[in-house]
DNA sequence: GTATGTACCTGTTTGC
DNA sequence: TGCAAACAGGTACATA
């Protein structure tokens, strides 16, 4: 399940390996992985024939690759898409979705966009190259240097959603999924539904430190993996998942004080806490009546 | 603008 | 053994 330190060691990779390449032919095995380019699969690929890489980069979970007329290939790995550099005659993965033939990479290697459940895709933005349209709503991660923290606090403390949606929000702050956020209210003692406008900035603070340190952390140990799913550029996986303290461990003893953590439904997925460190928050008082005022 | 729920997608696991 | 349902979850979109 890519997350952003995911994203970021394939940003990191390709930008080792296809700096300066020209992509040569484009190959789409399956339509869907393409479905938000709106020339459909031939007209994507042509679009990206003879066009050379000027740079790799990354905003939350988005990745882009700016082209030399100005447009770029924009990706996202979803759930489980993985970019891959093989060379030309390596067999094909199971699901491989586009082959992109490259000149001018390391070795001569060919990019292959592979991904099981095909949540993610690849597109070409036209005139993308700075940031592209499509992603200008996606909010600044909490690893870019000019990521608000004092305005994402204030925004937090504003509304009444739960936290941990609030972390999910792509809008508010990116990069963060449901692994890290359960991993961030974790160690921040905060359960996620206690609702943004009940917290103090301290702990909305506190709390984006954890999710941006459990990130670096990741970052520094090549990413999580669960499966075969995520690989990085190069097929090695990233092993982080030794180190999670809540996200998977329903039943086993908290870390610090032993309750059993649990797992509960939450927006068609799972969370994970401790009970105990992390309570469940007390439902909100009615407001008052407002008393009627005079005329 | 905010809050909330759901569709999309497929391989694996679980339950009857 | 065989089939169906549940599960994983990031994002876009619909609705109120």
């Amino acid at each position: 399940m890519p997350e952003l330190p995911e994203v970021e060691v394939v940003r990191a990779g390709l930008e080792r390996h296809v700096l300066g390449a020209t992509i040569v032919r484009v190959d789409v095995l399956h339509p869907r992985p393409v479905r938000r380019d709106l020339r459909g699969p031939a007209g994507f690929a042509e679009a990206l024939a003879g066009r050379r890489i000027d740079a790799v980069r990354r905003r939350g979970k988005y990745l882009w690759l700016p082209l030399d007329n100005g447009d770029a290939l924009l990706g996202h790995l979803g759930m489980s898409g993985q970019l891959l550099l093989q060379p030309p005659g390596a067999p094909d993965e199971r699901h491989l979705r586009v082959r992109i033939a490259l000149d001018g990479a390391d070795e001569d290697r060919e990019l292959r966009f592979v991904d099981q459940r095909m949540f993610g895709g690849l597109s070409v933005s036209a005139g993308g190259a700075d940031l592209p349209p499509e992603i200008a709503h996606i909010a600044r991660d909490p690893l870019d240097p000019e990521f608000d923290e004092d305005a994402v606090v204030r925004k937090v403390r504003r509304r009444s959603s739960g936290i941990k949606r609030q972390l999910l929000d792509q809008n508010l702050v990116s990069g963060v999924g449901n692994i890290y956020a359960d991993e961030a209210l974790w160690r921040a003692r905060v359960h996620g539904e206690r609702p943004g406008d009940r917290l103090t900035a301290a702990q909305v603070r506190e709390l984006l430190g954890h999710a941006r340190d459990v990130m670096v952390a990741a970052l520094g140990q090549g990413g999580t993996s669960f499966d075969a799913l995520y690989v990085n550029v190069n097929g090695e996986s990233g092993y982080f998942d030794r180190s999670l303290h809540a996200y998977g461990r329903e039943g086993e003893p908290c870390e610090r004080c032993g309750t059993a953590v649990r797992r509960v439904a939450f927006m068609n997925r799972s969370s994970y806490f401790c009970p105990t460190c992390q309570p469940v928050p007390r439902r909100r008082r009615a407001r008052p009546q407002a008393l009627p005022v005079p005329d």
